[in-house]
DNA sequence: CCCAAAGGCCAC
DNA sequence: AAACGTGGCCTTTGGG
């Protein structure tokens, strides 16, 4: 096992992949001199806990009528306060009654990440489940979760166990800063989904007439997509076929000659026949009738907006997850339908090759970094040699984050071991970790977390000197799986701490280019792993355009110090969505 | 009637 | 192009 490097030290597998024993200069992070004050739901309404420096509550408790509410925390904004609380229990209320705030540290989303980090807290280990661990409040359930957590355990209590436990850590600057990072993330979400993504219904209507046709009642197939189904009908002598049923396809398939295995469209459009044409197209405009066509308008748009439901951290990597409506899977095909208001536009940024160019600097393979330095990286790799082309790079890259063993993507993996041995042997580490069921880590120190019951029984299982030739694959399977996600794992969790800096920094440059309400400035509309929108008044675009570029080199500073690792990004300034690249 | 798995496809 | 990571959500299908 290669050792990994890094300015700080060579990484103990006890600490996960990728990080350094001893914390780097610039995760420590001076904490803010504010004060906090901690507030919850409590009996009819609320309760207000001012902290004092070390986290103890200062006994001076107050309790305040939900009506009150958003005066009063407006009014403890003013003077400048971190807030400690549940954010996306709390914080949707005081939007909805236009207050904003700077600050906040998630305890809930907290708790998760110490749960989980790959870095030791002994006094964390044994901790019993409490309120604090269970999911995020569901806006159909109102305060539900706020109040089984406030029962257990208060939020300024748990808040002070929390700072306690991090400072007493190995790495106590890298977990404030992933912990302020996820609670930035929060407060941006809240915002995003109050403020919502600004829909033209008329737009979105016009886009699914020109494919499907005239609107039809719920239920019923458009009259494109009835014309379709008439040709494949006829295509394949199959009458009464239902396309949409994979069964009753696949047979109709075969029964008309072609040699199928699925009836996936990478799959038939190798085919040479009269039906493939028009079953790939009844394929694409289905998906869109059915996921984003009149009644997902009906359901998610209203009053000019599309407000998703983030969920933070509701991945395992730290990205985020959304409830309803489809909102990380928008199809290009509506995007069309995004459209700044009038005297507006919207600033769309996509962080270039994040995933390699954040693998360069956790791994700090200066090779890579170099290859990405003020050009597209994936041409900085072509010109080393390396690979013939952009795309054998970017697929060779893919490949080695995603672990593909096979294809072209699997054959290129080892020329871009041989050129970046620092970088693909970060990822190759992981992925050994992963098979042997270690926890992984990323940058920061979040955790993989530790492999099912289910999948330690398999390996036992397999390591009976019985076990027969099944058991022992099986395992291997579920093995090599497992690898591959700890090997994807230290990669995109971290760059979704990447992303989350970049937001955290963003919302706080963009709210200081305005005045007045969070709509009345230029504020973030959308956020897509690792692209961001942001809706601002025409005079200030270049304003926004410019936060955006500088949050963005800012985060890489944040994560990676003085490593030399550059994160451009594609900005558009355009009234659709659609018309950014 | 509800529910979950399977097949499929959208995004990154 | 393929099938190699993270998800959500649609329809069909088959079970209770």
């Amino acid at each position: 096992m290669r050792g990994h490097r890094a300015a700080g030290g060579v990484v103990a597998s006890a600490y996960g992949v990728g990080v350094t024993l001893t914390a780097p200069a610039h995760h420590a992070t001076a904490a803010a001199v504010v004060p906090a004050v901690a507030l919850e739901a409590h009996d009819d309404g609320y309760r207000l806990t001012p902290l004092a420096d070390d986290g103890a509550a200062d006994g001076t408790a107050e309790r305040v009528p939900a009506a009150a509410l958003p005066e009063r925390v407006a009014g403890l904004e003013a003077a400048g306060v971190r807030w400690v609380w549940d954010t996306a229990a709390v914080y949707p209320a005081l939007l909805a009654a236009g207050v904003r705030v700077e600050r906040a540290h998630d305890v809930r989303l907290a708790r998760a990440i110490l749960r989980g980090t790959t870095v030791p807290l002994p006094a964390y280990a044994n901790l019993p489940r409490d309120g604090w661990d269970e999911p995020s409040a569901d806006p159909a359930d109102g305060l539900f979760a706020l109040d089984r957590a406030a029962a257990d355990v208060s939020a300024a209590d748990e808040h002070r166990r929390q700072q306690q436990v991090v400072a007493a850590s190995p790495r106590p600057g890298a977990l404030r800063l992933l912990l302020r990072a996820e609670s930035a993330g929060a407060l941006a979400a809240a915002e995003m989904s109050a403020a919502g993504l600004p829909w033209r219904a008329d737009e979105h209507e016009r886009i699914l007439a020109g494919l499907l046709g005239p609107r039809v009642p719920s239920g019923q197939r458009p009259e494109a997509l009835e014309v379709l189904v008439a040709h494949i009908r006829e295509a394949l002598g199959a009458p009464r076929l239902n396309p949409d049923s994979p069964v009753e396809l696949v047979r109709a398939l075969r029964a008309a000659g072609l040699t199928v295995e699925t009836t996936r469209s990478s799959e038939l459009r190798r085919l040479e026949h009269p039906v493939i044409e028009p079953l790939l197209s009844y394929k694409k405009l289905s998906r869109l009738h059915t996921a984003n066509g009149w009644h997902w308008l009906d359901t998610w748009v209203a009053d000019g907006r599309f407000r998703p439901d983030y969920v933070v951290g509701g991945v395992a990597t730290g990205r985020w997850a959304t409830r309803g409506g489809g909102a990380l899977q928008l199809p290009k095909q509506v995007r069309g339908a995004v459209v700044a208001d009038p005297g507006w536009r919207l600033v769309v940024a996509d962080a270039a090759q994040l995933e390699p160019r954040v693998l360069a600097g956790l791994a700090r393979d200066r090779s890579m970094a170099e290859a990405g330095r003020g050009r597209d990286l994936y041409d900085g790799i072509v010109a080393t040699g390396a690979v013939a082309d952009r795309s054998a790079a970017k697929y060779g890259m893919l490949g080695a984050l995603y672990g593909a063993t096979q294809g072209a993507g699997g054959r290129l993996v080892p020329r871009l071991a041989a050129r970046f041995p620092q970088a693909l042997g970060l990822v190759e580490q992981a992925a050994r970790a992963g098979e042997r069921g270690a926890v992984v880590g990323t940058l920061l120190g979040r955790g993989s977390g530790s492999p099912s019951d289910a999948w330690r029984a398999a390996q036992a299982a397999a390591s009976d000197l019985d076990a027969s030739d099944a058991v022992v694959r099986r395992a291997r399977s579920l093995s090599r799986e497992h690898g591959r996600f700890t090997r994807n794992f230290v990669v995109q969790g971290t760059a979704a701490e990447w992303a989350l800096c970049w937001l955290a920094d963003l919302r706080r440059r963009l709210w200081a280019l305005g005045a007045g309400r969070l709509a009345e400035r230029p504020h973030l509309v959308y956020f897509l792993h690792d692209e961001v929108l942001v809706h601002t008044p025409e005079h200030l675009v270049d304003e926004a355009a410019e936060a955006v570029r500088e949050a963005a080199a800012a985060a890489g500073r944040l994560l990676f110090g003085d490593f030399p690792v550059d994160f451009p990004l594609d900005v558009a300034v355009v009234e659709r969505y659609s018309d950014a690249t």
